[in-house]
DNA sequence: CGCGTTTGACCAGCGC
DNA sequence: GCGCTGGTCAAACGCG
């Protein structure tokens, strides 16, 4: 594609008006934006210290917009002349355009004719864009639903299902059910689908999710889904649905992440709002459940229940299920990565077997059990339980020490918690144990997990070397994707990006 | 008055 | 079919 025209100020003949026109330029890296490239464009006309340079480089332009060629001509006339601004400096110059003022005024009006053009020209390539990518969109979920009736077929999964199916399980909601597929810029589904893709970022797919959601919800079922929500009673059932051609391949309906996290406080502050809708006695447990439901965005499907361990009433038992269809804050983005890859792995290192889930063998790397994360099969739905209240057992280490290597190295990631007394799980030998019942402690550990996306990885990578998935499988590496704290591929070059999953809430509440 | 919580009722799934 | 249990609803209530 050529060079837009904002890409010509970009160019070192055009980089001397940045100089030329203000001080504050001379500090701009020659990777701006385009937004700021306007806004230089605009100082640059309307600047009243540099009128005589401004004047010639108005001419230039409005030269050739009379010769009348295309909006390259042009982009070249304001690049050009931008370049020949730097070599004037003399007074003939400047009283050689106080003689035309009226080249002040075409020169703008050409100006605004060019901005116009160019806004034309985007919209055109966003209108391209948009169907290209609808087309291709179409595309994926025709391939898919083949892809599936032939495993169906063949009576076997593969992993691409099993990210199908994660999505479906952590989003019980319409509108998540196909988030999986969160589009790239780039809009190469199919191949995104096969290779992580760097270019996801929670926090941008959150801004394109509401309404791309809602397209290719159209484009998926043939009708609106977005209007359906938690208000469709049957939708969190188990009902069969209009979905019944995916949840028919699927005997498991929906996956949830548990988490349990010392706590004083009756509720976490995990960056979500909740709302309180039910509460319940547990049997077997004296302490009531509790029912919340995210209120941060109308038909929000996702709900969490909080509860207390009846054998240790100090454990505050968190578990999620569903995934935002809304914009997440920094910090509930962070946990969402986080739950969002226990739910994945758990369903990657799972077949649809419930007698899978269940066989002893089902982890061939889990030399003993895990408390940082278990799961269960007994319970209706697969529910994976994030532990982060035990204590460590040196013995854990000595009897696999391969399994040392991942979680410390991705701590390390995390340097601001290491000067902390925290601890995950078991994987820590060098970190004391948090202290049970105390609140500073817990809400130093949560407010380290809830705002650092280095230890949601690192929280990840535990899981994973606990369960024995590769460290390249692109669903752990969704735990380092997308959060928009401040945690820029950059930081963490060992886990690239990868295709969007499901943003399941995520509870390390102590508020 | 609006919003959130409480709480009893209702419904569905599951086991016997 | 019945009872148990989990999950949800919705009216009542409280609070700012």
């Amino acid at each position: 594609m050529d060079r837009p025209p904002e890409m010509a100020l970009l160019h070192p003949s055009a980089g001397d008006i940045f100089r030329l026109n203000s001080g504050n330029f001379d500090r701009q890296p020659d990777n701006l934006t385009g937004r700021q490239h306007d806004m230089i464009k605009e100082m640059d006309f309307f600047s009243e210290n540099h009128t005589g340079r401004r004047g010639k480089a108005v001419r230039l332009s409005s030269q050739d917009h009379d010769s009348k060629d295309g909006s390259m001509k042009i982009d070249a006339g304001i690049s050009t002349g931008l370049h020949l601004l730097t070599m004037n400096s003399s007074g003939s110059e400047q009283s050689q355009v106080e003689k035309r003022p009226k080249n002040k005024l075409i020169a703008l009006k050409m100006e605004i004719v060019r901005i116009s053009e160019e806004n034309q020209k985007l919209r055109s390539m966003f209108e391209q864009l948009t169907r290209n990518y609808t087309a291709l969109q179409n595309q994926l979920v025709l391939k898919m639903r083949d892809h599936q009736q032939q495993q169906k077929e063949g009576g076997k999964t593969n992993m691409s299902n099993h990210r199908l199916l994660a999505q479906q399980l952590m989003d019980p909601g319409p509108s998540g059910a196909l988030d999986m597929d969160e589009p790239s810029h780039s809009g190469d589904h199919e191949t995104r689908e096969l290779s992580p893709s760097p270019s996801n970022n929670a926090d941008e797919a959150s801004d394109n999710m509401i309404p791309i959601t809602r397209k290719r919800q159209i484009v998926e079922d043939g009708f609106d889904q977005t209007s359906q929500s938690w208000e469709a009673k049957k939708g969190p059932k188990l009902t069969p649905s209009k979905n019944t051609d995916q949840t028919s391949e699927f005997p498991i309906r929906k996956a949830r992440v548990s988490v349990r996290a010392r706590s004083e406080a009756p509720m976490i502050n995990d960056g979500c709002q909740w709302r309180k809708y039910g509460q319940k006695m547990a049997k077997g447990n004296p302490c009531p459940r509790a029912y919340y439901r995210c209120t941060m965005a109308v038909g929000c499907s996702v709900r969490k229940q909080v509860q207390r361990c009846a054998e240790d009433k100090t454990i505050l038992i968190t578990t999620y299920e569903g995934n935002h269809n809304h914009p997440l804050p920094p910090a509930a983005t962070a946990m969402a990565n986080t739950t969002s890859a226990a739910a994945t792995m758990l369903l990657s290192c799972s077949t649809t077997s419930k007698e899978s889930l269940s066989s002893p063998t089902f982890f061939p790397s889990l030399h003993y059990p895990s408390p940082l994360a278990t799961l269960s099969a007994s319970a209706p739905f697969p529910t994976i339980t994030l532990d982060l209240t035990q204590t460590p057992n040196p013995m854990q280490f000595q009897r696999n020490p391969s399994l040392l290597t991942p979680f410390p190295m991705a701590l390390s990631a995390c340097p601001q918690l290491l000067g902390q007394p925290m601890y995950l799980g078991t994987k820590l030998p060098t970190v004391p144990p948090m202290q049970c019942g105390n609140p500073s402690l817990t809400e130093a550990v949560t407010a380290a997990i809830t705002t650092d996306p280095n230890l949601t990885a690192a929280l990840a990578a535990a899981i994973t070397s606990i369960m024995g998935i590769p460290q390249n499988n692109p669903n752990v590496n969704n735990t380092n994707n997308g959060n928009g704290n401040g945690g820029s591929p950059s930081r963490q070059p060992g886990i690239p990006g990868s295709p969007q999953i499901p943003q399941s809430c995520t509870t390390f509440t102590t508020s």
